[in-house]
DNA sequence: GATTTAACTGAATCGCCGTTCAGTTGAGTT
DNA sequence: AACTCAACTGAACGGCGATTCAGTTAAATC
């Protein structure tokens, strides 16, 4: 039982914590099971992290902050901004097994009502809507695409949606930024990607990767051209 | 404390099941819980339920057939199908309050390993969309609107997405039913409503249910014309 | 090589909560 | 009015699992 320095032990059982969700759901989760994973007493478990409710929170904020990373070399290529666009889609979106994105779900039930857990969870968000919207305004710049302007049409109006969309001066259009524009198309893209991730998990007879791959590349270029 | 027949009594639980799981989670669910909101024993919870598993199952089952009685109610209207779809789609989306949305993130979660409450999802996620893909159907004969091709391309084709859209004959085209693209169209915008429903909860600052409203709209616009 | 610090363990502890069970009581039935 | 059956209760049980704690041992420090 070799002894490690307390970064990397918890690192480990961050990583643990992060697969025994994964395999088996947050329901389900104990401080035993992930322990047995590495070959280590519960003690220990407790012992770095103090709480069961802590692990789990910092487990869920280093299986994001991962995914996020890996995003943002995505989008920091040199290829074009709507290659790297898609690139970054298709890595969030489940390509393979479904089963990377079954925590985020166990992720949110948890956020719903633990606030350490939702706070969390609203940072990753803004996080990967930032990227995207850098993405979408950097191809913007680069005339490779122009956001729809149907995505302005839903600013604040609550209920009546007038023709006003007159007045744009360069970079301003509708009242709105560009900036903004592209965070809402990023926040609807991104829940999009959301939701069909769920339904590849509850309805996968009636849904294959495949499918949902082309949906989305329809609705980023509707989005988008 | 007054005898009821035991249907009656079960129906007061699983609706009392249903509050306690909206206001506090599934994750802080305990029979006794449930049971104070009756002033009964928890005992009795268990005599009609047997088990707190059971009831819980039974609770979202009893809570998605309401959603969906409802749904298939205002579907059944004899207004145009576009203003019924819109009837619809209103009811699904959280107008008011997220609280009756938590309820289904919470048993997302719980489906995850739990193959009776998938299966209960499943069968749930079908009906919407029967109902969905029937006002869609309903719209296309009455040639208020049309399917947008867009759908069919998101055929069988894995990666190749070719231009062979040739060969369609009445009621077919691109090699699907009609019937099956108002399925594919129903699934993604199910797929959207649910995801715009996680922003709504995990991020309310940066989008409100105006806002999310108007982008429904827009999404359905452009899958139908 | 002694000392100190920090990683680590094993064996309790302890509270929580689902479930059980033996019994009670109300409402129909004859 | 006795009888029956099903709804219902209260108190106890029992197990699970997070946390505690007293101690053990590896590694760094001097």
């Amino acid at each position: 039982m070799p002894r490690k320095s307390a970064s990397v032990r918890r690192e480990e059982i961050l990583a643990a914590t992060v697969e025994e969700i994964e395999s088996t759901g947050l329901r389900t989760l104990r401080v035993a099971d992930v322990a047995a994973r590495l070959g280590l007493s519960p003690s220990l478990v407790i012992y770095h992290f103090v709480t069961k409710e802590a692990l789990v929170a910092a487990a869920f904020a280093h299986a994001g902050e991962n995914d996020l990373y890996r995003a943002r070399r995505l989008a920091a290529g040199r290829k074009s901004a709507r290659k790297r666009l898609s690139d970054v889609l298709r890595w969030y979106m489940p390509t393979g097994s479904t089963r990377s994105w079954k925590i985020w779900i166990d992720g949110w039930s948890a956020g719903l009502f633990d606030d350490g857990v939702r706070s969390t969870f609203a940072a990753l968000d803004r996080e990967w809507k930032t990227i995207l919207a850098g993405l979408i305004v950097e191809g913007l710049e680069a005339e490779e695409f122009r956001c729809s302007e149907a995505g302005d049409l839903a600013g604040e109006a609550s209920g009546e949606t007038s023709g006003d969309t007159s007045g744009g001066g360069a970079g301003e259009f509708a009242g709105a930024t560009i900036a903004e524009a592209a965070e809402d198309c990023a926040t609807r893209i991104l829940a999009y990607l959301d939701g069909l991730a769920i339904q590849l998990i509850f309805n996968p007879e009636s849904v294959t990767p495949a499918t949902l791959a082309n949906w989305v590349d329809v609705f980023v270029a509707r989005e988008l051209d």
